[in-house]
DNA sequence: CCCACTATTTCCCTAAGGTGCAATAGCAGA
DNA sequence: TCTGCTATTGCACCTTAGGGAAATAGTGGG
């Protein structure tokens, strides 16, 4: 599959609504995967996503349900965006799954334009999303590398500290926090604190500051 | 009204519904207040919301619908959350609510303890709202107290540059830079570069910087 | 036992950040 | 015209940040 063309995986147990959903995506330029159940989808994800994609599900189905796949999904932060198709829905569903996250919610019958707008702002938004955890796991590989004691001072760092505090709440000299410090910068491939700053705040960098014992 | 108390503010044009939903909302504890249309609800609104509140609405009504609230409201950037509520709700309708960010959908009829729930959830969705609206207005009114030569300065500071390139950018002198910056951390009230940067990323401080004419 | 990695420290030096004091200048309003 | 606010700069001084060189030490493998 070629990375550069989205992929849409089609979950449903109507044979005929996959392959009338297979024709209309594949005829829209885009790659797709049919899949008779909710079960059958979750064991073939076996690889972390590199291409945009989108689901299309149908809400009810013998086994796991839609709203039940999307539950597992997000239970394994799979984030691929979700469009609920049913021919029976009532609002608690509807309602269910939006509060979920899915992109829309198209009842049957529908028309191709209409799914192909949904999946298309799907798309859209698995792009930014994979644009943005390309670039989370990009920042987290940096920290990664840096040793427990260089996260220690960083997490000090981002808060404003003083060498001098730093070393004191450490309890070592100026100079190791600067060595620890130095190494920091250098790992984390930039050159301001502010930079820093930022890294750790996108990555929701842990503090990692012993808590306060209240006494 | 005590700003303690939270208020739900009810707009439906059923007389019985309205009077009933009152009933229930004063009978939990808080304050309710009915309209019998959105466009009565938005004559009412010319004061900024003070205590957590949230709004449950009808969404088919004369005039302006409860769908077309919603949409106004947010023009209006009043983030009071939305409950729908409706006899006769088709799944588009739902979807639209939800993706405008409703709290959620009841298809009439439903238990007034389910309308308790999501009135609890919307207005504990309220008062996180109000203290970030409260923080982000702290940190713009500090903002607002910079002449705009030191917005400037900031806008420089918080990508990490030196006080030297600040200066070359501007073209003035190192000392002058430093002045500026100075009153800067003096009027944000802040000790260190870090919290800065935290400030202005909170309020999503617009760079100031020129734009690059391309070539 | 030797080696790689990490943590630590001392001495010393340069660059950058931050301030106090004083002075010049432009501009808007009383 | 005088006053207040803002911008600007020069000079001197102190504090921080950042590194170079070299050495000590503990830990985990090979």
């Amino acid at each position: 599959m070629n990375p550069a063309i989205p992929a849409v995986y089609i979950v449903d147990d109507d044979a005929s609504v996959r392959r009338s959903l297979s024709r209309l995506v594949r005829q829209s330029g885009m790659d797709a995967r049919a899949f008779a159940s909710a079960e059958e989808y979750l064991l073939s994800q076996d690889k972390p996503l590199q291409q945009p994609a989108c689901l299309v599900v149908d809400l009810t189905m013998p086994g796991l349900s839609g709203l039940d796949l999307q539950t597992e999904l997000a239970r394994r932060s799979n984030n691929r965006p979700v469009i609920f198709i049913s021919g029976n829905a009532d609002i608690p569903s509807t309602v269910r799954a939006m509060r979920q996250g899915a992109v829309t919610f198209l009842p049957k019958p529908f028309e191709p334009a209409e799914l192909l707008l949904a999946i298309a702002e799907a798309l859209e938004m698995c792009r930014k999303q994979l644009a943005s955890d390309v670039e989370m796991n990009n920042i987290a590989g940096r920290v990664g590398a840096l040793t427990a004691r260089e996260r220690e001072v960083m997490s000090w760092v981002i808060t404003g500290a003083l060498n001098k505090q730093i070393a004191a709440e450490l309890g070592i000299v100026e100079r190791t926090v600067k060595v620890h410090r130095s190494r920091v910068m250098e790992k984390m491939q930039i050159l301001s604190v502010a930079e820093l700053v930022r890294l750790c705040d996108a990555v929701a960098f842990a503090p990692a500051v012993r808590p306060q014992p209240r006494s």
